[in-house]
DNA sequence: TAGATACCGTACCAATTTAGTTCTGTATAT
DNA sequence: ATATACAGAACTAAATTGGTACGGTATCTA
């Protein structure tokens, strides 16, 4: 299935879960009100400070908070973070991972389509993920081949 | 990591080879053109074929063609055929496959965001992959969360 | 300063998924 | 008739995923 794992998927949840509630936050806190097992929240909570996500408070009284404001905090970070490099393909990723680079018809595209996915969830941050957001009626298609807009902020 | 199997990939890579080449070819052939072990090509066109991406045809000098012109297949459909509903997190997209569904906070926006991604590559067909495409710039994000914008032909 | 709290790091495990193979059967062209 | 080529299912090994366990360290509070 093209969809992101479900720890990713969790990963996300606590992030805006952490936004929502800028005090500092405690992993048992944040198991008990995502209903996610200790354990798990506590892995992922790790990995996201690991790389700067979050900033870590040790001790009693300790706990996680966001490192930067939510909507300086994008959705490709903690997609990146969780599980790695966001791409169309792994071809169109990794170069040298694939024996038919050399021949390959698509490869060229596959990397315009990655470059165009990570770009979209690279404008896509915490910030709009704490508030509704809508989808926007898709271009019709002229020589614009594929078109995604996601509008924030449901006035319209 | 955020990317399609490798199978889907080489599927896709099959599909494009086909549609340059639109006289009927086998399984033998594709396999030499794309440089993919036999079986693994053979099992990829199988299931194109299931799903009515392909038509098939048996016996000496049979082989397989496309079951409509390039720019009536979508890569959505190819994708959707070798590994299942396309979206953005499994929540968004099963319903009742998650625990946390009644508390969660991002689900909502999940499933915009899975909208978003299934339209846009809805709209990205075989005929656009046969040809290169080039990325538009990113508009600058006002109230638009998120924009993907890929046009082929490159005379831009 | 003792003790409780809460994060850190790593290693581990079971279950699932992925990538790839094998084999028997059936339809078709020559 | 026969060789060709797809159909379909079963099977395997390796990698990934989701989830757990535990000894260590920093920090707050009493
Ligand atoms: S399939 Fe790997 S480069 Fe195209
Ligand atoms: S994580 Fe499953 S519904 Fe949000």
């Amino acid at each position: 299935m093209f969809r992101l794992n479900k720890l990713t998927d969790y990963g996300i949840v606590l992030m805006t879960s952490i936004a929502q509630h800028p005090e500092l936050q405690n992993a048992r806190d944040l198991s008990a009100a995502s209903q996610l097992p200790l354990p798990t929240v506590s892995k992922l909570l790790k990995a996201l400070s690991h790389v700067g996500l979050l900033v870590s408070h040790r001790g009693s009284k300790g706990g996680y908070s966001l490192s930067r404001r939510p909507n300086q905090i994008s959705v490709a970070e903690i997609i990146d973070a969780l599980e790695g490099p966001i791409g169309f393909t792994e071809c169109s990723v990794a170069a040298g991972s694939c024996d038919l680079e050399p021949s390959c018809v698509v490869r060229r595209n596959s990397k315009v389509i990655s470059l165009a996915l990570l770009g979209a969830l690279e404008n896509l941050t915490l910030g709009d993920l704490m508030q509704p957001m809508e989808l926007a009626g898709l271009k019709p298609r002229s020589n614009i081949v594929s078109s995604i807009n996601l509008i924030s902020g449901g006035v319209q």
